[in-house]
RNA sequence: GGGCGCUUAGCUCAGUGGUAGAGCGUCUCGUUUACACCGAGAAGGCCCAAGGUUCGAUCCCUUGAGCGCCCACCA
């Protein structure tokens, strides 16, 4: 049989198979495994989800990478027999889809999605998320990845959906939810606010315009949101303006004439900063909002949702804001307000990183979370937390990681998690996309007999009328955030709310076996936008932790070290690298020198040096198979005493990797495995052993045949979470031992430290 | 303005309180029946700089330089 295979390992030829063969065995769901007494029923749980990929097109090396690591901790889990759960899944994350469906319909037919409609439009996101998503999954199969398909879920799909509403009612009930005018980020471009974390922040360099503002010059570098400013803002310890008093009243001449100006001393002030007086635009800005609330100032629109200026803003009125800069800057000009123009100005613009453009801060009515908000705990699994007591969402969210009971992987990003928490505004999860969980909101539009009634009905199921006063209703026409539905993630996959009654998961189900997930891995990039509102929902929803550990590992940069993007185009699609060197290869070459949390450039060279490897590693089977017949007869080897000491090396090294892996240093774990294939095993033993192959007695040559037999099943073994493919593909080559009918490699036993094998 | 990371062989990167490692590349030799996607061997590194701790530092501490990233309301 040796005889047949090729000197050359086709992994072409073979990982379709297999992958198929694995998910006919149905190993990957752990039920089948217990089923099938793979796995004993109360084994230690390990469970995990695969952070979903975005529906918006192919994955790229930093997908590649998460499956790599990903499967690699689920196999060997599985292999050391524990019950093992490992639940794939994709993201509709609602405004990249959107935004990139639209793109291509307006390309394509020159149309608008208001030009098809709402139900129309939807149906092409869902046509192109379907597609996207059968690409995904096709990709992820080709890594290898050990996914439970029985358990696939969908960001939107209807289970998510019922937790979504569940989720939105609860919080709404414990007022954590609550709608509020309050300034946002607006998208003009995608006509949508988008989260502070969504935000870009790009550098540029514009003007900045000093303008006489009555008897003050004020500093901008945004003239044309200057129409509605009528406060001027200054430090109250500052000397220069001591004469002015807060809530003073100047007249003065403005862009459009004369106005009635109101001194306000606040310490936002920085008094070293230009001249350190500045006017204020409430409704445009973020600061001056803050600053605008504490004084009770009016706010006024200056700006439209299309970037167009309002009546405030007289003779350009109606005008784009980009086109209106020049012009009014040429009208202060002539009215001698203009100071001076300084004209390398840096400041940094805001944009939308979905693919959108430039943020204009708006004062808008939405839906936000309020992460300030007390609220009583209902029952509590987190320690430190205890059943009804009076906590706020910044504090779950610190408790669970200051605590110990989420351990953050590496650690120094504890701070980074720690910061972001404590700079934290309520989160804004309303959308004016049409992609995405409909706001499960209602408004009565009726007027009772005793007048409005204009009631707001939270509801986890449609409603056709209001409950109230028996009025029509209409839904409110937003959307959630997407990290609002992802930030539920390890528990609507699980069955939550279904499987849960009264704050309890029902016994015996997926949500009381496998919540909280053993571990989350994901890219450090995503510590906000994903990892910590995992935190929050889950803490605030069930009152349990989403994951035990959180592993972070590094971004994958192209070759001049950028960051890989849709955006940047410099994508590389995994296929390409399984296709040329296999899927072993190309896992191998993600997970060796990536050190937790740290960034790696990938070579195309690289990744062929793992194909060497994973042929080295077939050409190896091929040789002991040569002499597998010699080991067959054969009873108890006897093993000379060197040959002692060396399974003793080897049983060290099964030590040191399972170390390794229990430490989530997989790149030591390969590293040793990789050096000790090639150049102890091939290079040492194999050739040592050689000569005791062919002459000696024959009792020798049975003994040398199983001593390179019993190393090599073993690293076989230990091989099998990283490269799965090739490992399995020789294992299937083996003799069988004895009249035992031989099992997949997936589901072998991990070796032991202290016998052999 | 804060915080973090990186600086190790030509390139891309691991790593350790005690004569320095991998992949690729370079050079020499090798038509041995597992493998040329191979084997044997070689060249190549004041482990960013300066100070400190130590019997001893590339590794620990301090300071500095360069690069990169994240966060932040300097109009």
């Amino acid at each position: 049989m040796s005889k047949e295979l090729p000197s050359q390992y086709d992994p072409k030829d073979v990982e379709d198979r297999i992958y198929r063969m694995w998910e006919q065995s149905g190993f990957f769901n752990p039920d089948v495994c217990i089923r099938k007494k793979v796995t004993a029923k109360n084994a230690p749980v390990f469970s995990m989800v695969l952070p979903p990929p975005n529906v918006t097109g192919i994955l790229h090396l930093g997908h590649a990478e998460m499956l790599a690591v990903q499967d690699a901790m689920v196999r060997f889990e599985r292999m050391r027999g524990k019950r093992t759960l490992w639940i794939p899944g994709t993201d509709h994350a609602a405004i990249a889809t959107q935004a990139k469906v639209e793109d291509t319909l307006y390309k394509k037919e020159g149309k608008t999605r208001h030009d098809l409609g709402r139900t129309d439009f939807l149906k092409r996101v869902e046509q192109f998320a379907q597609e996207s998503h059968d690409t995904i999954v096709h990709q992820v199969k080709k890594m290898g990845s050990s996914l439970d398909w029985s358990r696939e879920a969908y960001t939107l799909d209807e289970k998510r959906n019922l937790a979504v509403r569940t989720a939105f009612k609860q919080m709404y009930d414990a007022k954590l939810i609550y709608r509020g005018s309050r300034i946002v980020n607006w998208d003009p471009k995608l006509k949508t606010t988008v989260s502070d974390d969504e935000i870009e922040w790009r550098e540029e360099t514009v003007p900045f315009y000093y303008l006489q503002y009555g008897p003050f010059v004020i500093a901008t570098a945004r003239p044309e949101t200057k129409f509605g400013d009528k406060y001027v803002v200054m430090h109250p310890n500052d000397k220069r303006y001591a004469t002015y008093a807060h809530g003073q009243k100047i007249e003065i001449e403005w862009i459009n004439g004369p106005i009635t100006a109101t001194i306000i001393k606040d310490k936002v002030i920085d008094m070293e900063f230009g001249t350190g007086v500045m006017t204020i635009t409430p409704w445009h800005d973020a600061v001056d909002f803050d600053i605008a609330e504490r004084h009770q100032l009016d706010k006024e629109q200056v700006i439209d949702y299309d970037g167009k200026l309002l009546p405030i803003a007289g003779e350009f009125a109606g005008i784009h804001i980009k086109k209106a800069r020049p012009m009014i800057v040429e009208k202060l000009t002539q009215k001698g307000l203009l100071v001076r123009t300084d004209a390398g100005y840096t400041h940094r613009i805001a944009t939308n990183s979905r693919g959108g453009g430039v943020i204009e801060p708006q004062i808008k009515m939405q839906w936000f979370i309020g992460v300030n908000r007390e609220f009583r705990m209902p029952h509590s699994k987190i320690k430190g937390v205890k059943k009804e007591q009076l906590v706020t969402l910044k504090t779950l969210m610190q408790t669970a990681v200051k605590n110990k009971q989420i351990e953050i992987i590496p650690r120094r990003f504890d701070k980074v998690y720690f910061s972001w928490i404590n700079n934290l505004r309520d989160w804004c999860i309303s959308r004016q996309i049409w992609y995405g969980h409909r706001i499960p909101v209602w408004y009565c539009k009726e007027r009772s007999k005793r007048g409005k009634c204009g009631e707001s009905i939270v509801s986890i199921t449609d409603i056709k009328s209001c409950p109230h006063c028996k009025g029509p209703v209409e839904q409110d026409p937003d959307t959630l955030d997407t990290w609002f539905s992802s930030g539920l993630w390890t528990f609507s996959t699980l069955g939550w709310p279904l499987d849960s009654a009264r704050g309890k998961p029902k016994k015996g189900s997926d949500l009381a076996t496998y919540h909280p997930t053993s571990v989350l891995e994901t890219g450090y990039d995503i510590i906000f936008f994903w990892v910590a509102r995992m935190i929050l929902m889950s803490t605030c929803l069930i009152g349990e932790i989403p994951f035990k550990k959180v592993y972070l590992h590094g971004l994958i940069r192209d070759a001049q070290g950028r960051k890989m993007s849709k955006s940047l185009g410099n994508i590389i699609d995994p296929l390409d690298m399984i296709g040329k060197y296999g899927a072993d290869a190309t896992r191998l070459s993600l997970i060796i020198g990536a050190a937790p949390g740290n960034d790696m450039k990938l070579s195309e060279d690289k990744i062929r040096g793992y194909r060497n490897f994973t042929n080295k590693l077939w050409n190896i089977a091929r040789f002991i198979l040569l002499h597998a017949e010699e080991k067959n007869d054969t009873g108890k080897a006897k093993f000379s005493s060197k040959q002692q000491k060396q399974l003793a090396e080897l049983a060290a090294l099964v030590k040191k990797v399972t170390k390794h892996m229990d430490a989530f240093e997989f790149h030591h774990a390969a590293e040793l495995l990789y050096h000790y294939t090639w150049h102890t095993f091939a290079d040492k033993i194999i050739e040592e052993t050689k000569p005791h192959l062919t002459g000696g007695d024959r009792g020798e040559r049975i003994r040398a045949a199983a001593f390179l037999f019993e190393i090599y099943t073993t690293l076989i073994k230990l091989l099998h979470p990283f490269m799965p493919f090739v490992t399995e593909e020789i294992w299937a080559q083996f003799p069988t031992a004895g009249k035992k009918k031989k099992r997949l490699l997936m589901i072998e036993r991990w070796p032991q430290e202290n016998n052999k094998t």
